[in-house]
DNA sequence: ACATAATATCATTGATTTATGTTATGTCAA
DNA sequence: TTGACATAACATAAATCAATGATATTATGT
């Protein structure tokens, strides 16, 4: 019989510490404004810039730090860098969340422990 | 014609400010511990701090977090706790992330921007 | 070659949040 | 009363975000 194909890996810490570095890329408002504008489809730095109204500098860093953890790619089309999602699982995860959050919204809101 | 199933809400920023805060529940080792620990089947309060070798309190604190947001929810059978998973979406992103996160590992791991 | 637009990167600072430790107490149920 | 857990009250250290502003990079127009 072949080994079966496992929906989760075998837990291991390392494992863990990546997985919530990649998490806490979603995990601030700003980045997830950022990802939901290029689910949209794609846009340059600057058009993201001006739908957030926010400094570039700041703007600039977020993106960079969502290239890091594989969310979006970039691409220079003349002086303009042309953003977007990087993979169609990213659209998943957000439509999962969606579920999971729509289940629970207020108690979410509500949260006031820890985290 | 009906309304196409959208695949993605609009985007509005109290939402955003909820995913966020919802993700942020997967933005920690410990809790991530906890989670990918409850996928394997449910366990007992106890059995978790056992297994992760944290203290009574750190435990509980991450668990009621983990409440909050959904992730978990417990059940009382005499005098243990038993905590399990609320939704089988939750391995759905985890696998989803597992997928996302393979194609870039390193990327993540050498992260040193802001997040 | 030069000026400039679009973007990235960097450093500094400060505010805020978060995680954690510790310790204590409260609550059920056996 | 004790075992299993939850909750609370601090204190503290660390991480994170952001504001600001300077500078670097790259491409384009002149």
């Amino acid at each position: 019989m072949h080994t079966r194909k496992a929906p989760i890996e075998p837990r291991d810490r390392l494992a863990d510490t990546l997985y919530a570095k990649f998490f806490s890329g979603l995990a601030d408002e700003t980045r997830l404004r950022i990802v939901r504008y290029l689910l949209e489809g794609p846009h340059t730095a600057g058009e993201i810039v001006t739908e957030l109204g926010m400094s570039q500098s700041r703007i600039s860093n977020q993106l960079s730090c969502l290239k890091w953890c594989g969310y979006v790619y970039a691409e220079r089309h003349g002086r303009n860098v042309m953003y977007r999602i990087a993979s169609p699982a990213i659209g998943e995860l957000l439509s999962t969340a969606q579920r999971l959050v729509a289940a629970n919204a207020c108690a979410i809101a509500e949260c006031t422990q820890l985290a």
